[in-house]
DNA sequence: ACCTGAACACCGTTCAAGT
DNA sequence: ACCTGAACACCGTTCAAGT
């Protein structure tokens, strides 16, 4: 049939996004479709195949959005206010903006590759945007010449935060237990331990 | 059709879980099918839900296996030894028995119920059982009465050894970083971390 | 150049019909 | 009682055909 153009490529791209995003917010990644994506703005599946590569290519535009908000959300957090401070921030935001889209979040976390593909830099780049964040956050307890050992706490740091929010917005945490006061107890727990194990090398 | 009776619904259960593990393991879960498992067992794809509720069932029974795996592999560990050595080994086994079965442990987070149907009880009573293994460890950290204490920051320990985890099988940690160093920083910071705090209240 | 609709090769799930 | 095969309502993806 037909070039109708009633709206830009760009217009079309974000009117997906925008539609694949509300059935995630709403169902989970188990309930998007591209057959409903294309329903959602009113074009057929195959125009989709020209804005994406695929439907996973999609979902990782999606998350490279969701990272994105994350990033934004922790911006302004003065990392220079103390590692404790500017970590337990980090670590509230982090929580709170995870909180407030658990099913764009969970999509994060549950959606993977098949078999041999691998993500793309782009998406691979906002990760290491945020892991920038908590490195800079725990920069005061390492020496100059200590880069490796600050990146690598600062993801172990990380991974625990990504290991917290999963389960918490997967509701997998049992009844009682916050992610708030969890993410309290860990950046508190890893600050110190850092502040002891440092002190006497 | 027909009664076949080849096999007991018994085996037919195990057989269908083998089968469903071995797709898992090769594909992930997105490999996964009623269809497939049912080409594997040589049965028709109706067969298995006289066995199984549904796929979502079946995947959960995977996963509970997988979790007791875990449980095996953790059992004998020396609790008593101290927290450090007694966190460090459980977490050893950890992430060497996620590291020999990436597949089936991409499972156990990627999958997610729909909407409203949560876990059933037997499945979250496995991890209830891992976090008692935690919980033991840290015990010497704490009075007897602090048991809301103690199962919080057991909770903590391990939500952030699944985060390691999950990002190591799923491939998201960067080049030249190992799960295994982390856990390892991840217990001494937080085993130094808590006693350090707890030394002064 | 852009978009469609049909087609292909798959899904999960149900259930009448057969033994 | 157990199992099948067909049916139903879905999938992702491709591509000839139309404007």
């Amino acid at each position: 049939m037909a070039r109708r153009s009633d709206h830009s490529r760009d217009e079309l791209t974000r009117m997906a996004l925008a539609a694949a995003r509300k059935i995630i917010a709403k169902q989970g990644l188990r309930g998007l479709s591209t057959r409903q994506i294309a329903a959602g703005i009113g074009y057929s599946p195959g125009t989709l195949y020209q804005l994406f590569e695929d439907l996973d290519d999609l979902i990782l535009h999606i998350n490279a959005a969701t990272l994105d908000g994350l990033i934004e959300a922790c911006r302004d957090v003065d990392l220079a206010a103390g590692p404790e401070a500017a970590l337990e921030e980090l670590a509230r935001r982090y929580i709170s903006y995870v909180g407030n889209n658990r099913g764009l979040w969970n999509a994060v976390f549950e959606h993977s590759l098949p078999e041999g593909r691998i993500a793309p830099d782009w998406l691979r780049e906002r990760t290491r945007s945020l892991l920038g964040l908590a490195e800079r956050a725990i920069a005061p307890l390492f020496q100059e010449s200590e880069e490796a050992a600050r990146r690598h706490e600062a993801q172990v740091l990380w991974a625990s935060l990504y290991g917290i929010a999963a389960l918490a917005t997967a509701g997998k945490l049992p009844p009682g237990e916050s992610p708030e006061t969890m993410v309290q107890s860990l950046v508190q727990n890893s600050v110190a331990g850092l502040r002891s194990r440092r002190a006497r090398p």
